[in-house]
DNA sequence: ACGGTAAGCTGACGGCATGACAGGACAAGT
DNA sequence: ACTTGTCCTGTCATGCCGTCAGCTTACCGT
């Protein structure tokens, strides 16, 4: 599928300038988690990775490019969040814990890449179809299968709910909620207490039902 | 309450200069809606405002102060939102129409200020403390009176429910909404069915029942 | 071992944004 | 017209951007 990594220029990268590419990476991913997005200079990922500025742009067009780089890395890494609603079952306890495998898992894969997250979220709002697409492969994800599962759930008892939307719905939710916890807090709301409601919210979401005592 | 407009170097800033500061940050708003954030530079802001880079200097330590001023003109405004809650019934069919006109209210406002809010959105999830308290402020105007609401209408029949928790999520829900609509239209949900769709997430959060026929 | 070739890196440079300052333009009152 | 304080900008030092030519390094075939 990937072809061979090349350079700007159209050479292809070798062993060693892998390497380098990929340190490039690494330190832009470290600054992004550290500073603001709009303070993110090439010179200082560059100084991070003990080379020059020069050769960053041997590796990438601009500071975006080699984010949308790391950010379909990690789009890639979100197919695993399929499995957390693949084939579970959502029926009464066992269905509430799916529910909350749910909400952990997606939290977990959230905070993990908060930093390059960001920069996509914002990139997808101001309206950039690159970071949207990157955006949507993420939450589809999820998506996807939680979709077939409110339709398989709740969709045949009630018509007037449109299973894509509940499910996008609690998804932008999860999204949301990964991205500003601290505003949980500010309203009073225990970090250990946001999981338990977030999966209720989920519960409720796809079953259309109080989930068993 | 806001004491006399001033410049960085602490002179009072008369009828003229009040002009040219509110220039200045009706451009920066505009041009906080046409590029990204992170491509927005002073000279830019000035040149569009017929003036000088070092005129901006006089006015705003730099691009996020004057963004800061912009957003808390903004948090101001959004103390409407309350009057979309505070005092509404949750009862029935007005009940729906509460949740509806809710949902309309929210995401016109969130429309209407969409460069700025992205910008602030982003600020917060970076962890500053100043982007983080404004965008609270907005948010808070209508947290605060739906989890009254919240607490009224099923607070007491399930104590499982914590009021705050719901009314923070349906909040968030409504904002990531807002942020990013055209998700669910790539989900297949159509522009003319999000809003019935989030007025049935919000009055199912807040009443616990399914609304009337 | 040895040259050839392509990859890899950087110094240096023109261009532009930043941010500070001092001095000139301007409005308002006397 | 003169004075005073506000307001604006020309200019400058500094620093980042983005490009290029050219040097160094690694790899490969002979």
């Amino acid at each position: 599928m990937t072809g061979q990594v090349r350079t700007v220029d159209g050479r292809v990268a070798g062993r060693r300038g892998q390497e380098t590419r990929q340190k490039l990476l690494d330190c832009l991913r470290e600054m992004l988690s550290t500073s603001p997005y709009r303070d993110v200079k090439v010179i200082d990922v560059a100084r991070m990775a003990g080379t020059s500025p020069a050769t960053f742009y041997q590796y990438f067009p601009d500071v975006e490019g080699a984010v949308l780089e790391i950010a379909e890395e990690m789009a890639e890494d979100s197919a695993g969040l399929k499995e957390l609603v693949d084939g579970k079952s959502w029926a009464g306890k066992t269905g509430f814990a799916t529910s909350e495998e749910l909400v952990d898992g997606f939290l977990a894969f959230w905070r993990k890449n908060d930093a390059i997250l960001r920069v996509v979220t914002l990139g997808a709002a101001e309206g950039d179809k690159r970071f949207f697409k990157i955006r949507m492969k993420v939450l589809n994800s999820v998506v996807s299968p939680l979709t077939d599962a409110v339709r398989a759930n709740q969709g045949k008892t009630d018509k007037t709910v449109d299973p894509a939307a509940v499910s996008g719905a609690l998804v932008s939710l999860l999204a949301s909620a990964a991205e500003h916890s601290k505003a949980f807090t500010s309203w009073g709301v225990k970090v250990k207490d946001l999981k338990p409601n977030l999966a209720l919210q989920v519960y409720l979401g796809v079953t259309g039902k109080k989930p068993p005592r």
